[in-house]
Order: C-alpha cells, then structure tokens, then sequence
RNA sequence: GCCCUCAUCGUCUAGUGGACCAGGACGCGGCCCUUUCAAGGCCUAAACACGGGUUCGAAUCCCGUUGGGGGCACCA
C-alpha cells in the first residue's frame, strides 16, 4: 500500500508551489490507489502563523483533494490558536492511519525515540549554547575551514538527562551515503561533508529532522515526496532511519517553481495562494491541471495537455516528473481554465459563476435567475477565460439598461435616418416572430429584412445589439434576444427608436 | 566559500546513440470563417547554453566552462 503524505508548517499562507508538491503526493498514492494525507508540523513555536492551520485544509478542500488522514477537530481545536475548521476530518483518519497529525501533540513520541537513539550510541546530549556555537563557526571561517562538531563535543556522557540540552544526531564521519532518487536519480553523499543535526531542541521540541522521519515511519509513508531544498539533508535522514532500524521509503525531491524573471516564486510575481486563484475566477480542475504540467507530462508519445482529474490520477508517475526548476506562466493557465470552463455541464457552471456575479453586482437570488443563468451559460461558456470574464457578457440580462446613445444606434457606414428604418423594420419582424426562443428562426428572418434593406449583416446586427444590449459587445446576437424574451426585447427596440426620433 | 542539483523553441515539455534538417501545447504573427467578442480551421516564425571528447553516428554518453536552482540553524 502506497502512503504518501504532505508535510506543511502553519507558517503563513499555502505557497502555490507547495501546492504543487502536495498535488504530486497525492497523485502519487492515488495512481497506485494509496493513502494521502497531511500532518502539520507546528515544531517551530516562535514562527508559527494564526489560521495558517485551517487555511491548509481551507486549500485542500477547494482543491478537491480529499485526505485519508489528517487534523481532526479536538487537535485542531488545541493547537496554539484554536484551528478548528468546519472541513475538517471527525476523527482524524478515515483509512487507518495513525494519528495524531499535528506535531505539537507528538512531543512524547520524539522525546522517547531520541532517547532510544542516544541508547542505540546514534545520538548524544549536548549543551553548548547558541553563541558559542556561532563563535566556533566564525572562527571557521575565518580560518576558511568548514565548521564540523569536535569529537570530544560528540561523545559527551556527562550531562543529565533533566538538565537544559539538545539531542543530536552522531552522523557517520566517513564513507558515503547513497540512495535511488524517484526524480532525481542515483544520489551520493559524502559523509565527512555532513555534520551532526540537531533532533531534539532545548525547549523538548524536536527538530524537523527527528520529527517528519518518525512521524513518516510510524504513519506507514512509503514515498516521502518533498520539495527540492530538501534533498541536502536527505543523508541525514537516512542515517536517522538505519540508526534506527527502519526500511527506508522511496525519496522523491521535486524541483521548485520559479516566477517569470526565473527567479524563486514570491509575492512580487503575483498570485501566492490558491485563494488568490479562486478569487481570480480560476478553477481548481484548471490550476491542478496546470500545476501537474509544471514539471510533468504523460510522454511516451502522448501528447495529451488537457487534463481531468482522474486522467491525471490515471496517468500521473513520479519518475516522470522532471529534475529542473519550471516557471509558472500565466498565459498557459489562462488556456487550460478556459478549456475547463468549458467542460462544465450549465448547471455547475452557473453554480460556480454566481458568487462572482453577486460579486459584481449581479444577484442571482431567484431560481427564475438562476434558471436564466443556466440558459446563459452555452453563449458565454466559449467567451469567458476566467470566471470574473462572465459578468461583462451578461449583465444586461439581468437588470434594465439605460437607452444607448443615439452613436450607438447608428449603424456602420450608415445615415441616422436609414438605422431608425432599419431598428423599426427590425421591430416589425421581432414582433411578428410565432416563436421567440426559435433563435434559428430569428436569424433567418433578420437576415432576410437585411437583405431586403439591402444591409450587410455587419450593419443591421450591430443596431439591434447595441440597442437590446447597450453593449458592442455581447454573447451570440439572437440566443441572446431569445433569452431576453419578446416583451424586454422589444421594449429596448422601442426605447432606442425613441432615442433616434428624438435625435 | 563548500556541498548538491539542473540546462531542448519566449514558456511548459516530448525525446533514454541512428526513425530528429528535433515533435506537441500555450503564447506570438498571418490567412480563412464570422452579426460584435470569442471560438474553430489552416499556415508561419521560434530551441538542443558553450567548448572539448567517446562513437561510423550524439539533443541523447563522458569531461570542463558558463549560467540557473537548492542547501550548509536549537527553521521547516
């Protein structure tokens, strides 16, 4: 059975390229059908962040990832500021794993396997303080040599247990480590490079190094997939496993996610999480789709771009998944939201469009407009890269609209009184229509008083839009008057007539 | 400074010694279609970082250079 896990420390807000790793986490265990699930890593009191907590979970529930594992309601509630969150999972786990799943309330579980390491020979007390340390490395420095723990610091046995110390980790200080890397390859380390991590702080938390290889051991991970700045102390890490016995899980370092000037992604280069997204008018099908593309294709000839997300489960493979650093591009995700628009059945769509109208000033609190919605939503599904691209297209469905000015009713290349005969020769046909939702109808009878008037379809078109629209721009001209229906839409007519007589 | 790592069109990538004068996608440009805006169709431009090897033959293997990214904490 596949675990496989996402690791986030509440520190702030959820990065999109963490979310990006996470998303290679779960599609790891999902293709093999495995667990997934997320620990939070509160190890780190002073920087740890109010609400960063829920906002993970917050992020994964927008996304659609459901968790076989996670915070459950009475951790969340204890953490340092209360994280509770409505989505949160009842009891923590729903496939057997091992909780908890926040560190903080597995102070006991480190405390006791650093002991066992010190026990094992693997590890040691130390207590020197902060400042000598630094004093030491500088000192290192100075004399251009690399900083490494003396022997006589290593084998220390004088310090008591109940007094102030750190527990470290006594790396082996020849030989090399080695190990298979999903995505990076063949691995060596030199171990004379490597110095003695810090397991267990002096307040009794541990460190990230202790923590996330016992935690992933005793939660049963068997592909620990992690971001790239990992992968240097990933010697370490084996060595905690061996020095403890353990079987190693498969390491898996994916590359980072650079902004467009190439550089790491930051606050400057725009969208940081995935709320920001959502806010945007992006999907989460498309932002997973893109976000799986940064750094991974299907290959083997499939040339495949467009992805839902169970082709993705289906298809996704880490070791497919590149070395090299990628760099988000907007235009590309723009693409692929709109592709995924799209692929909405009308219902959903309109679902997901309301808040972004209500937004806008367009309140869908009917079901009569929810149902006018749903009509609208084939004409402007094709038209709409983003959610928030919608209101533009369809507002004027939706509240009355002040009588365009007389420019506007003015077709192309033509005098104000010929467009007043054609709006009223437009009138006569409208309103002589059997059948207003006939939009196929409409359009022949339109376009035959074009012809009649010996109009191009460019100049009759343009002054019924503008006149029932008041926009240049709008959906597909007659499913738009047919969704308007006959009354609104001839009152417009009648009101733009008005306005040309009185011009 | 030391250690690790990466390097194909502007961007995401396919490519694992001959099938590659390098394929796809986004974006860009053009044409067609067209009632606006889109969409769609067709077409064009666009890359193997550089220098050395190895080999009959290299984008693919090796070495070096350059450039990018990461790491060197009682942070994760």
């Amino acid at each position: 059975m596949v675990i496989t896990r996402f690791a986030p420390s509440p520190t702030g807000m959820l990065h999109i390229g963490a979310v990006r790793t996470a998303l290679f986490s779960w599609l790891c265990a999902k293709n093999q059908g495995g667990k997934f699930f997320i620990r939070l890593e509160d190890t780190d009191q002073d920087r740890y962040v109010e609400g960063a907590g829920k906002q993970i979970l917050q992020t994964f529930d927008w996304l659609g990832i459901k968790l076989d594992g996670g915070p459950d309601h009475a951790e969340l509630q204890t953490m340092k500021s209360n994280e509770d969150y409505p989505g949160a999972l009842e009891s923590g786990k729903v496939n057997s794993i091992a909780g908890p799943f926040v560190q903080s309330h597995r102070l006991d579980i480190y405390k006791e396997h650093a002991e066992k390491l010190i026990e094992l020979g693997h590890a040691y007390r130390a207590n020197e303080s902060s400042e000598e340390l630094t004093q030491l490395r500088q000192q290192a420095e100075a004399r251009k040599m690399d900083f490494r723990f003396k022997e006589e610091m290593r084998l220390r046995t004088d310090i008591k247990p109940d007094e102030p110390h750190v527990v470290r980790l006594r790396m082996p200080r020849t030989g090399q480590t080695r190990y298979k890397d999903i995505v990076k390859g063949d691995m060596t380390f030199e171990n004379a490079n490597l110095d003695d991590p810090v397991l267990l702080k002096t307040d009794g938390f541990a460190t990230y190094h202790l923590a996330a290889m016992v935690d992933d051991h005793l939660m049963g991970v068997t592909h620990v997939v992690r971001a790239d700045e990992w992968l240097s102390s990933t010697p370490k890490h084996i060595q905690i496993y061996k020095a403890f016995g353990w079987e190693l899980p498969q390491f898996a370092h994916v590359p980072n996610v650079l902004g467009a000037d190439g550089k790491k992604l930051s606050k400057r280069h725009g969208a940081q999480s995935v709320f920001e997204f959502r806010d945007a008018g992006y999907l989460p099908e498309a932002l997973i789709n893109f976000l799986a593309l940064l750094g991974w294709a299907p290959g083997q000839g499939d040339e495949q771009n467009v992805f839902s997300i169970d082709e993705l489960i289906q298809k996704f493979s880490l070791d497919r998944v590149g070395s090299s650093p990628a760099v988000f591009e907007y235009a590309k995700l723009d693409w692929l939201n709109d592709m995924h628009i799209r692929r909405l059945e009308p219902e959903d769509l309109a679902n997901r469009l309301r808040p972004f109208l209500e937004q806008a000033g367009t309140a869908i609190d009917t079901p009569e407009r929810f149902a006018k919605l749903v009509q609208l939503v084939p004409l402007v599904k094709e038209r709409a890269k983003k959610l928030t691209d919608a209101h533009d297209y369809i507002n004027f469905f939706f509240k009355d609209i002040p009588v365009p000015p007389v420019e506007m009713l003015i077709g192309p290349k033509m005098e104000l009184h010929l467009s007043l005969h054609a709006l009223r020769e437009a009138r006569n046909v409208l309103s002589g229509l059997s059948d207003f939702n006939d939009d196929k109808g409409m359009e022949q009878a339109l376009r035959a008083l074009g012809d009649e008037l010996k109009l191009k379809p460019t100049q009759l078109f343009t002054i019924i839009r503008n006149a029932v629209s008041g926009k240049t721009v709008t959906p597909p001209l007659f499913g738009s008057m047919a969704v308007l229906g006959r009354e609104v839409t001839l009152a417009r007519v009648d009101a733009a007539i008005a306005r040309l007589m009185g011009g």
